[in-house]
DNA sequence: AACGCTCGTTCGGGTTCTCCGAACGAAACG
DNA sequence: CGTTTCGTTCGGAGAACCCGAACGAGCGTT
């Protein structure tokens, strides 16, 4: 199986495919032994007995003659997310914004490079979007992402941005140096904007989470229709309610 | 490792260690790899490796001189949730209820032959509790559990309560003559009480969310301390707003 | 009704890969 | 500066993982 290149030496092979199943299952809402064991280029009996393996934890269920996720992942998920002091810190504030500014909110943590949701408030006039809790994005596309790292050390920031930059819509600063100048903004501004730099027709106002002592935990956004955003509205006074809004988080989240 | 027993052969040994890693971490929020080849019985280079392993997947992150749960597992157990209509369904009527009642609101699932919280909203006068999103709960000593077995056919209720029936407080119905006659008014009643049967201190009212064709797919329940949930107020006017709510996501789940 | 396809499952053997124990380097502590 | 404990690396023995083939059940078709 380490036929294809070069993997990283003394790690668990089988636990892999265990995860790999385990995805394949979350892409599919729901998988067959034959379908796994096709897509994933390993026998019959060995995804047959990962399934078994992994039902018996409770990790899979069976769903007719089908094998979905179990629950227990909702209950890891839960933890993984609760040991963020930000998360705590948002929740009742970031409703509150939501409702001032009618449009969607979203609560965001850096990983692995990239940004994940792990809160997000859907507004009165709830529109359908492809971002959901766990979502993970492009840092440079979108506000919550550049106000993280404009906000971030250098050296944290070089890790991220040395790849490539993806570009998703004409509008994405896919320069490394143009983004700079961005942050560099950003930096000075206390907030961040997004005009159509991930999805066409919409815009988003966002800023960072930082502690008292000056770390960034996070980062928050509104986003909405261009229709909607625009104008006085969305450059000075939505900007306004969340820069308010990520400060009164900022504090919650330093003493708790 | 099989050297304790009789263990379900054809099962993938290095999955399980995996996962017992993965809940460890869950269990102390954060661990290092001596602690867990310590607590897990395993030689230091193979929690080593595993987690060297996980963390490549992304399934946890170093967090310090430590390793934490990595944010992949809110996007799978966001999914594990999705895949449940009374999820979407029971969204907005749930936060209507609460606000209404005043308590506490929870949405419930059956799997494995326990009950799990898949959505859960706080009341203005939020108390806090053990029970969070994925919190598993004995069904017999809930009324949302207890709603589902009254509504659920005869023979997933017998497997289910064929072992002992835990007893958690005074009150705890584990008798199983005396459960099936409680399930049998609340079948007949349409919804059921839950009078400090898990929690001393604690009420709640239930009711199961029942598909058009009959089947059950959870339940909800509203729950709040004794000192409020009393009178006239707990045994007629929420169990009526509880039931009314119940009619309404039952709808919406068939339809979506 | 019987065929053929595909499904999930079981079984045993070969070989890979997991697991362990020992040793190393680094960091924290007294 | 010694001592302890941490995370990490390494190699070998043995176990267990992975595979392929065979079985049996369920459907749809002819």
């Amino acid at each position: 199986m380490n036929t294809d290149g070069r993997e990283t030496a003394g790690t668990i092979g089988a636990t892999k495919t265990s995860f790999g199943i385990v995805e394949h299952i979350r892409d599919h809402d729901a998988s067959g032994v034959s379908e796994i064991a096709n897509d994933l280029g390993i026998s019959k009996s060995t995804a047959h007995n990962h399934l078994k393996t992994l039902a018996e934890l409770g990790y899979v269920v069976r769903q007719g003659d089908e094998y979905a996720l179990g629950l227990k992942f909702l209950d890891l998920g839960d933890h993984a997310r609760t040991r963020h002091a930000l998360y705590h810190a948002s929740i009742g504030e970031m409703d509150d914004l939501v409702e001032a500014v009618g449009e969607r909110g979203q609560v965001m943590v850096e990983e692995n490079g990239r940004g994940v949701y792990i809160y997000q408030v859907k507004s009165e006039q709830g529109l359908q979007t492809d971002s959901h809790i766990g979502t993970t994005v492009d840092l440079h596309t979108t506000s919550v992402g550049k106000s993280y790292l404009a906000f971030c050390d250098e050296e944290r920031r070089n890790e991220i941005l040395d790849g490539e930059l993806t570009r998703l819509t004409t509008k994405t600063i896919d320069d490394r140096d143009a983004l700079e100048a961005e942050l560099a903004t950003i930096r000075e501004r206390g907030y961040a904007f997004n005009d159509e730099e991930r999805i066409t027709g919409m815009r988003a106002v966002g800023a960072p989470i930082l502690s008292d002592d000056g770390t960034i935990l996070g980062s928050i956004s509104v986003s909405g229709p261009t229709t909607r955003m625009k104008g006085e509205w969305y450059h000075t006074e939505v900007p306004e309610m969340v820069t308010q809004a990520a400060r009164v988080i900022g504090i919650r989240a330093t003493y708790s």
